[in-house]
DNA sequence: ATCTGTGGCGCG
DNA sequence: AAAGCGCGCCACAGAT
């Protein structure tokens, strides 16, 4: 039982070599319970209002000096800790337990015992994670940030030349126009007789005048310079030479962890940037992604015949939508764009996106999109009856909830005068959302102690909602990779009855490259061994 | 010199 | 051009 066990088992596995030993430590986390428990409710009381301090007097009474902690800094051995250091260190493990017993009846009362437990295994897997890092060759970044730079460059002349007309000027005749400024920008389109109310590059695009194009290709490369050029450099470890973040593993409400110092969950997809992020001499990289995880977990929680039988036959769902959606045959091959246009309204309307949202995003009128969205509900009538139902039943309770019991209370919210429109979103969201959490943090859990307990020279180095990265040896990349896609299936098939998790495998050099062709992907489709495993 | 909120945008 | 959800980081502005 550990408050805020990451901390813990990191310093334990780096002070005393033995991550192998942490890596399958069976952990109760108090402060991450406190967590389950308050989640949505009461979050005036974040900050100090976790920290064992505060529980250890709102559960036990207890009051804790964490003053007295000054002294721990720099000791060699544990001899030298003075009487009432070593009360102290006392004192706070009697306040740990105490809190934790506390809690358990509270956390069984609001059925967070699943939950908790799923979050206390994985607690040396986001240990891990900090503690050995991911490795950047920071030479090939600089490179690529440098490029980026100059393009941004580029840019900025062509924009010193597009509002030349309605630009001030400096002594030595330089634009004094401050092209990161909104308001700024804002007011010479106007002289150039363009009128916006935001400098969103979807409205630059769509009012098609040339400075305003411009202006979204600079802000498109500066955005890059400015997020992954030195600030993100400046953290790589002086000694290791790697990145080393800072998960937590309770980021988001819905049960998402979320990183940063650096985000490693924001880089680029652009392979310029993930084959920086590789794997030293003699060691590999192996990235697995959960395949469509959220239309599967949709599948399986609104039962829609067509979308489990679509998934399960491992045939493409975004094809069959857009099919439905669009009134013709497509697949990826013949009518990728309509595929690509059915993949992102998927996403949108199984979330509740409205008919002003879809006709956005297909550039068509509210009438259009209005048909379109009946034929999509038409198509999969428990989808709907599955979203509604769920933002009926957690409006009523004031929660929604995942498959393993994790939940979000509306109590803040409501508080907060969100409107109901926002709360029915979230309430069909969050469930498949942290759904999808639940099972990345189970196969986090198992595939960390599954190498430790098979002795693998491998290591968890990247978590991104829905997808892995494994360092490992070559010689074990093997062995590694068939845990990784193990344990992802299985932790699928714990929560998930009526679909299986397929998953995306890759081994290679770098982040989300493949080595050597073998030919086809290899993707192992619904196999129904893996899925009792 | 920090902190906080906002708009914008990188990712899932 | 306010309504799909969830994050963290940037530049900026106004505050302390």
């Amino acid at each position: 039982v550990m408050h805020n066990a990451t901390f813990d088992l990191k310093m334990l596995a780096a002070q005393y070599d033995a991550y192998d030993c942490v890596a399958r430590a069976q952990v109760a986390d108090t402060q991450i319970a406190e967590m389950l428990l308050r989640n949505g409710r009461k979050s005036d009381v974040v900050m100090q209002g976790f920290a064992l301090k505060a529980l250890a007097e709102r559960y036990a009474g207890m009051e804790l000096d964490k003053t007295i902690r000054q002294g721990f800094y720099g000791i060699q051995s544990l001899d030298e800790l003075s009487p009432a250091e070593l009360h102290y260190a006392q004192r706070d493990v009697e306040a740990t337990w105490k809190v934790y017993a506390q809690q358990l009846p509270e956390l069984e009362r609001d059925g967070l015992l699943r939950v908790a437990a799923i979050e206390g295994a994985a607690a040396p897997a986001f240990a891990g994670l900090e503690l050995f890092g991911f490795g950047l060759d920071a030479d090939a970044w600089r490179a690529r940030v440098t490029e980026e730079q100059s393009q941004s460059q580029a840019s900025r002349q062509q924009l010193d030349w597009e509002f030349r007309t309605v630009a001030d000027r400096d002594l030595f005749g330089q634009t004094t126009l401050n092209y990161d400024h909104d308001e700024e920008v804002l007011t010479a389109l106007k002289k150039l007789g363009v009128s916006l109310r935001t400098v969103r590059r979807e409205a630059l695009l769509a009012c098609g005048h040339p400075a305003a194009r411009a202006l979204a290709e600079y802000r498109e490369h500066q955005k890059i310079v400015s997020t992954y050029g030195e600030g993100f450099l400046a953290h790589l470890h002086p000694e290791t030479g790697r990145l080393h973040p800072r998960f937590k593993a309770l980021g988001a409400s819905t049960g998402r962890a979320a990183c940063g110092e650096p985000n490693l969950q924001n880089i680029p997809g652009e392979s310029a940037f993930r084959e920086c992020f590789r794997a030293p001499p003699g060691r590999v990289l192996i990235t697995a992604d959960y395949a469509g995880a959220e239309l599967r977990v949709l599948a399986e929680m609104s039962e829609d015949p067509v979308f489990l039988r679509t998934l399960s036959a491992g045939e493409d769902l975004h094809a069959r939508v857009a099919s439905v959606m669009f009134r013709k045959p497509v697949t990826k091959q013949t009518e990728p764009e309509l595929r690509a246009r059915a993949k992102a309204i998927n996403f949108g309307l199984a979330y509740g996106m409205g008919v002003g949202g879809l006709a956005r995003q297909l550039g068509t009128d509210e009438a259009d999109a209005e048909g379109l969205l009946a034929a999509y509900f038409k198509a999969f009538p428990k989808i709907r009856g599955f979203l509604d139902a769920a933002a009926k039943t957690a409006l009523r309770r004031g929660y929604a909830e995942t498959l393993a019991g994790r939940k979000l209370w509306f109590t803040d919210m409501r508080r907060d005068g969100r409107d109901e429109g926002s709360l029915v979103r979230i309430a069909k969201n969050m469930p498949i959302q942290g759904t999808n959490a639940d099972l990345t943090k189970i196969a986090m859990a198992r595939i960390c102690a599954a190498f430790a307990q098979e002795g693998l020279d491998a290591r968890l180095v990247n978590m991104v909602h829905d997808e892995l990265v494994v360092e490992a040896a070559e010689s074990d990349a093997d062995a590694a990779r068939r845990i990784v896609d193990r344990h992802m299936r299985s932790a699928g098939a714990e929560l998930l009855r009526r679909v299986p998790m397929d998953v995306d495998l890759q081994v290679g050099p770098s982040w989300g490259k493949r080595g050597a062709p073998p030919d086809a992907r290899e993707r192992v489709a619904a196999d129904p061994a893996a899925q009792r495993m």
